[in-house]
DNA sequence: CAAATGCCTG
DNA sequence: CAGGCATTTG
């Protein structure tokens, strides 16, 4: 499934813009609303699911939903009022998730709910608040720059201090619930979008799991708001962990018969296969997790039934990976119950 | 027709 | 890894 969010990058024709469905004639459903052309998003004040926030799939450091408190409570480097200071790292990722939000839901949209963006965003500042977004979605073309500069000027000192000042915060299990006892809208720590954590947690649990089904993701995800863009995103996710792990496989079995092996006992997968390492990198990359060993017999089959069916060419058949993904999805087994409690692994 | 999959791109 | 798009599925 693809509820992914709307493209990003669309330039909004200046054709269809101005006619507002009312909001009766709007869907209503979240997928409903999802499937919607841009059309839709641009008059966008008009009841946005509150779960409709991830729009944006990226995989943000999301501050532990209040980040003016964190900020304070943990190192309180800035006064309350950030100074935007220096835009010193590569932003325009973020630029781009500005004004893609901007164009999503207008300057009143409900900055709170982008991943990137605190909830609190001034909007006292006068020339964000009071430009008539109508102007704005109008004529794009001249409008675009200006939205840039005001992003910058406004929204982006906040997105610039959450991207430089979160990963300085360090923080331990200890320190997370203390701080959590104080700040109560904290405690439950439930995460908006998903974090390089989340993506860290989610390549170790492919360990054990090469097919999660989407309640399993929800389960060791506790800390997860869930919603379709974010149960897709984690989705996606292990297809993605698949597809490395798959064509590894591949790579891997062809060079074996490259090579000259001629029978699948000489293929196996041991901590020190080149294989292993390969894998361990792209989802072990600290190495500071003991993989499970069988992962390793699981990975010594997957690599066995890609040498037997190149072998016998099977590799002809446009679909011939379908069979060998069948098998594999059968070896799953159950991820630790370790991994629910997430937090801090 | 829409949601889900899969492939492959950047 | 996320986007996009073609294809499949119900």
């Amino acid at each position: 499934m693809h509820t992914g969010p709307i493209p990003a990058h669309v330039s909004i024709g200046p054709e269809k813009k101005t006619q507002i469905p009312s909001v009766q004639e709007l869907p209503h459903t979240e997928d409903a609303i999802k499937s919607r052309p841009l059309e839709y998003y641009e008059s966008a004040e008009v009841q946005i699911p509150e779960d409709q926030t991830e729009a944006l799939s990226l995989v943000v450091r999301k501050p532990l939903s209040h980040p003016s408190s964190v900020n304070q409570a943990v190192k309180r480097p800035f006064p309350l009022h950030q100074p935007p200071f220096q835009f010193n790292y590569s932003s325009p990722l973020h630029e781009n998730q500005i004004l893609e939000h901007l164009l999503k839901y207008g300057p009143h949209g409900n900055f709170g709910s982008l991943p990137c963006l605190p909830p609190a965003v001034d909007r006292s500042s006068p020339d964000s608040v009071d430009l008539p977004w109508d102007t704005m979605s109008v004529r794009p073309k001249v409008s675009s720059t200006q939205m840039a500069h005001h992003a910058r000027s406004t929204a982006l000192g906040q997105v610039t201090m959450d991207g430089l000042c979160l990963p300085h915060v360090k923080m331990e299990c200890g320190d997370l619930q203390s701080l959590a006892e104080r700040n109560p809208y904290m405690s439950l720590n439930i995460q908006e979008g998903l974090t390089p954590n989340h993506l860290k947690k989610a390549k170790l649990m492919f360990f054990y799991t090469r097919y999660p089904s989407s309640n399993v993701l929800k389960t060791f995800f506790p800390d997860v708001k869930f919603n379709r863009c974010i149960t897709s995103q984690l989705i996606k996710w292990f297809s993605n962990f698949r597809e490395f792990y798959y064509i590894q496989m591949e790579k891997f079995a062809r060079q074996a018969i490259v090579d000259g092996v001629n029978n699948v006992e000489d293929m196996s997968v041991t901590r020190d296969s080149e294989l292993f390492r390969a894998l361990n990198m792209h989802y072990n990359k600290a190495n500071d997790f003991q993989v499970p060993d069988r992962f390793l017999e699981v990975a010594e089959i997957t690599l066995q039934e890609f040498f037997n069916a190149i072998s016998l060419a099977k590799d002809t058949d446009p679909s011939w990976k379908k069979a060998i993904y069948k098998v594999i999805c059968k070896l799953d087994s159950d991820v630790p119950d370790e991994f629910k409690s997430s937090t801090c692994l």
